[in-house]
RNA sequence: GCGAGAGUAACUCAGUUGGUAGAGUAUCACGUUGCCAACGUGAAUGUCGCGGGUUCAAAUCCCGUCUCUCGCUCCA
């Protein structure tokens, strides 16, 4: 554990809060940690999952044309290779010895670098793609690249010639095998993106639900990355759960389509709570698109480390589904109707990383502020996102307070994540409530003895109210919705 | 992979010229406590990242190694 930490710049004090409070942590922490992969805590996975059950709400309930779908993480190896993963997502780099810079090698002026592209060479034969199961001697010596050429390479940033390292592949995609038996073994890829999934299956979706175009499939799941560079906390790593999409269009349609989309899911951040100002849109140069891309836009939040991207929503036009056909072999096209026209749908794509969500979520919600003289840390997480809806509390232990406090707990937790506490002094229960963003604390006093009233404190404000303690659940449940 | 930095309790850290580890916070128990991290008493928690070497003796000196963080390269 590196303890070289500033801590006092955002990023750092939000990481450790999560840790502290069990909402975030770095995995296999007993090993000494894996690079970029945390696990959520009883906290965190309540905030990650709802986020996601309002995303699934968001797509499946409100609108009548877009229906769920899980479909399998591992996927026949010809998918990457139809879908151009096998291609883009695999870059032979070399670097430079004097400056340290690292580049494409097909991009250096020169030699047979590049020459011998063979993508195509993948999965079916077993050698193409990072050879060695297992350790660092994945990266393979660089066959087919710079054969035996002996032309002069020119660092394009120093100038120097010749000063590059072997090319080394690195392959952005996660391999394994399927199969017991080592000789007899397929090459698979754990999915980059979950979207593929429901390219190979729209047919069968759309046909068993009856759908009509313009309709949409939406599904959540893991997707995975073998990315060169992680960092930035939960915003780059190397496993992530993406919320996707996939929106079937007309051909011609498509630009309305983006608009519509835009707005729906720029609304979406706002119903987290996410300070509008925060947020950003951010269009792709056409020179920079991904290979399956027309058009691309992307909602930005301004992390505490920077601009970043949370969703995107992008045009694939028909790139996807004409690759499967060509590959497959399979009939990729849609017939309508009314029109009596077969055509490729044209596919709207919005695809959300949860785990950037959830940290956007989270930087939102860092406050800090200061009570009497003492510093308060509190999340300012929106009601319906906090992971514990309420907090109940008898003032002290005696007089027969726990007793009523407890019962109201085990009424409340019939309907709502709720937390009973006793232990310590009054304030310090309610902080320990702030920095998990709870919203409201039930505290039953001496006048509860007399009247059957409780007091209610808001976690922003710290002001309190006294309702009667059989009218707690009617309170909770008008301001949760 | 390159460069830089860092590894001592759950957290933040201290640990003198080598003498087998401490503080605060947090946690738990009991007491106390009439609303915002109060107080008292007590308890639990470490192979000082790992391995080797020097030494009577290593958290400390030497060598190796691992991991993490930041920057760069890359980024759908």
């Amino acid at each position: 554990m590196a303890k070289n930490k500033k801590s006092n710049d955002p990023m750092s004090k939000l990481v450790a809060l999560c840790k502290r409070r069990g909402i975030v942590f770095q995995s296999s922490e007993i090993y000494g940690g894996v690079g970029s992969t945390y696990d959520y805590g009883p906290y965190g996975v309540t905030i990650k999952n709802n986020i996601e059950r309002l995303w699934w709400d968001e797509m499946t309930l409100k609108h009548e044309n877009i229906v769920g779908l899980d479909s399998a993480v591992i996927l026949h190896p010809k998918v990457w290779d139809a879908s151009g993963h096998l291609k883009n997502f695999s870059d032979p780099m070399v670097d430079c010895k004097e400056c340290k810079g690292r580049f494409r090698a097909d991009q250096i002026n020169g030699t047979g670098y590049g020459g011998g592209s063979d993508s195509g060479a993948g999965y079916s034969d077993g050698t193409g793609y990072g050879g060695g199961s297992g350790s660092g001697a994945g990266y393979g010596d660089g066959t087919g690249y710079g054969g035996g050429s002996e032309d002069v390479n020119v660092c394009p940033k120093c100038g120097s010639k010749n000063s590059f390292t072997e090319v080394r592949e690195f392959n952005l995609m996660f391999d394994t095998t399927m199969g017991p038996v080592a000789d007899d073994t397929v090459k698979t890829f754990l999915r980059p993106e979950t979207c593929q999934g429901i390219f190979l299956d729209w047919k069968i979706v759309q046909e068993s639900a009856r759908l009509k175009i313009p309709f949409g499939i939406a599904q959540t799941g893991k997707a995975f990355r073998n990315e060169i560079t992680t960092g930035n906390f939960i915003f780059r790593t190397r496993e992530f759960t993406q919320m996707e999409m996939q929106y079937f269009v007309k051909p011609g349609e498509t630009s309305e389509l983006i608009n519509y989309w835009k707005e729906q899911r720029w609304n979406f951040y706002l119903s987290l709570g996410i300070n509008e100002e925060d947020l950003r849109w951010h269009e792709h140069p056409k020179d920079k698109l991904a290979h399956y891309a027309k058009e691309a836009w992307d909602i930005e939040y301004k992390f505490p480390f920077g601009w970043g991207e949370l969703e995107g929503v992008h045009d694939r036009g028909d790139f996807d589904l004409k690759a499967h056909q060509e590959s497959s072999g399979k009939d990729m096209t849609y017939f309508d109707d009314q029109t009596r026209e077969r055509f490729h749908p044209q596919i709207v794509e919005t695809s959300a990383g949860l785990n950037r969500a959830m940290l956007a979520v989270l930087a939102d919600a860092y406050r800090e502020d200061e009570q009497a003289g003492e510093q308060r840390i509190y999340l300012a997480l929106a009601p319906h996102i906090a992971p514990v809806k309420a907090a109940i509390f008898p003032l002290v232990k005696k007089g027969g307070l726990p007793d009523i406090a407890h019962a109201i707990y085990t009424d409340l937790r019939k309907h709502f994540p709720v937390f009973y506490d006793f232990q310590g002094s009054i304030g310090k229960r309610y902080r320990r409530m702030d920095e998990i963003g709870t919203p409201y604390g039930i505290t039953v006093d001496f006048q509860t003895l007399e009247d059957g009233t409780v007091t209610v404190r808001w976690r922003d404000t710290l002001q309190q109210e006294r309702i009667h303690k059989d009218k707690v659940g009617e309170f909770l449940r008008d301001r949760l919705g």
